[in-house]
Parts: C-alpha cells; structure tokens; sequence
DNA sequence: AGTGCGGCCTGTCCGC
DNA sequence: TGCGGACAGGCCGCAC
C-alpha cells in the first residue's frame, strides 16, 4: 500500500475536489466485500449529509460527515479516482461516491485488503484507529516515549518500524529508505540501537516521508493519485528495489532479504 | 506477552 | 505458449 505519504497525498488531492461542506449525493456499491464486509446500511445513511472534512490517520483516510465518520484504507491496491459523468466503470471499481455538485469518486481495489467503514461521531472511534501509535509528522510527539518502547522490543528495527503501535505510518519502502538514509542494517536488534542512532532514525524518517509527501508518493505499480497520474518519489528511493544495483553513495552492491517476510534492501557497506 | 508466520485477494512476472 | 510458483506497498489472527 500506499504507506504514509501516498495516503496523505489522496488526502490533499482529495481535500482540492470536495467543496466544503458539500453533500453525499448517492452511495453506490459493486460489490459488498472488501477485506471485510462493508456495512452498506450505515454507510447509505452518509446520503444527504454534508462533508466537514478529511483527515489522515496513520494511513487511514477518514471523511467527516455532519454526524458520523467513514474510514477508508487503501489496503495494498486501493485508489480513489476521479471521474466525469457517465464514466465507464473499470474492473475492481467497488463504490462509488457522488456528490451533490457532480463529483465522482470510485474506490477501485483489485486485491480488495482494503478497507470502508463507518463509525459514529466524528473523533477516531473505530477499533482500527484505537491502537495506533503517534504520528511521525506530529513535531509535538514525545520521541523518547516511543525510545522507550523500542528499547523493549527483541525484533530486529525494521521489524519495529512497521509495528504501527509503535509509529504509525512507515510501511516496507519507507523502512528501507529511512534505514538507509540513517546509516542503520535493518536486521539489526530494536534494543540495541544508541539513543543517538535512534535519534537520528526519527529525524530521517520524517526527512523521508515529507519529501516522498513533496513528490506525490511512491508508484511501483498500483499507487496513483485521484487523476490517475502516478507519485515520483519511486524516482528517487535510494535502496528500496534495487538489488544488485549499486549503492549511489559508495558504489557497493545493494542487498536485499526477507525481514519478517517483507523485502528489505540496503547496502552493506553504508549500513552498520 | 511478544513475535513471526500464513492468509486474505488478484495480477504479474519468471523459469521451466 | 502454458503453467506453477513466488511475489507485491498492509493488516489480522493464530500458533509458538
């Protein structure tokens, strides 16, 4: 999936095509069964209310309604697109939303991991959001606070970095490439990271994940944004699919593993 | 209790 | 060319 800065990317695309304050015009659904059953009453109740906002968490995406809230996850496959009128229908659209000034959007989901719900009241009262950790991109979280719990974990950081109770928001790509940007091997043990190594961890995650935001995301095959254009961070990932290729640093050959079934690339030599 | 694995799905690519 | 297997950005439930 789109990890952090591609679900923050549909967001702001998202947020320029509502109109504030705009209605739920019609709620369609192709078919009923994403990686759960999507709970089609609640969500025909939105018709007729208007949107108040959008807002990101971790890498849910949440449309506030008057009363109610629907959450949307991208899954691995998910995209939200825009569409004319009429439009012809492609393979894997599930729902289609339209609004009241004759906005079309489509949830398409070939894998269908994604995910569509509805939770009542507008704060983060879904039990998907519950056990979130804090934000990357939140300056106020408190970094020593989530040293702590690093420093408890016997898994290997990468491990680590994509426990989303732990730091929400960097899934297998953005891993890769903070590790590399902060100079630490992936497969080394969460708890035995320094303090300053694990420091300049965090300054590089957000290093990563605002410049990847900066250039619409990651598109390695699936991820594109509402007007169907792809994201050109993928440009610029400095390890993350390239095996064998050589390091744009020191020239060594970049490698790669499974990490908890997840592939993982860096480079021997700049990573200890 | 914490960790890693397999499963959820479909599509694509690779080797035989 | 056709087929089986591995793999793909996430997350959950279940064994150990």
């Amino acid at each position: 999936m789109p990890e952090l800065p591609e679900v923050e990317t549909v967001k702001r695309d998202l947020e320029k095509l509502l109109a504030p304050k705009q209605r739920l015009a019609k709620i369609t659904f192709h078919r009923k069964d994403l990686r759960y059953k999507m709970p089609v009453q609640k969500l025909q109740s939105l018709v007729g209310k208007r949107v108040q906002s959008l807002d990101r968490r971790a890498k849910y995406l949440i449309f506030r309604f008057e009363q109610h809230s629907m959450l949307s996850h991208l899954g691995m496959t998910g995209t939200w697109r825009q569409e004319p009128p009429n439009f012809k229908r492609k393979i894997h659209d599930h729902v289609e939303l339209l609004f009241e000034d004759g906005l079309i959007l489509v949830f398409n989901d070939p894998r269908r991991f994604g995910v569509l719900d509805f939770f009542e009241g507008q704060n983060f009262a879904h039990k998907s959001l519950s056990l979130l950790g804090p934000e990357p991109l939140d300056l106020s979280i408190d970094i020593e606070q989530i040293w702590k719990k690093v420093k408890l974990k016997s898994s290997s950081i990468k491990a680590v970095l994509m426990d989303q109770r732990i730091l929400v928001g960097v899934g297998n790509i953005y891993a890769s490439e903070a590790l590399f940007l902060a100079g630490i091997k992936p497969t080394r043990s969460a708890r035995r990271l320094r303090w300053e190594e694990f420091e300049k961890l965090m300054y590089h995650i957000r290093e990563v994940l605002v410049e990847a935001i900066r250039q619409g995301g990651s598109s390695i095959d699936d991820f594109h944004r509402t007007n169907g254009q792809s994201g050109q961070f993928q440009d610029l990932h400095k390890v993350y699919g390239r095996e064998g290729l050589a390091c744009y640093e020191c020239s060594t050959s970049i490698k790669a593993k499974l990490i908890v079934g997840r592939s993982s690339f860096w480079c021997p030599s700049c990573q200890v």
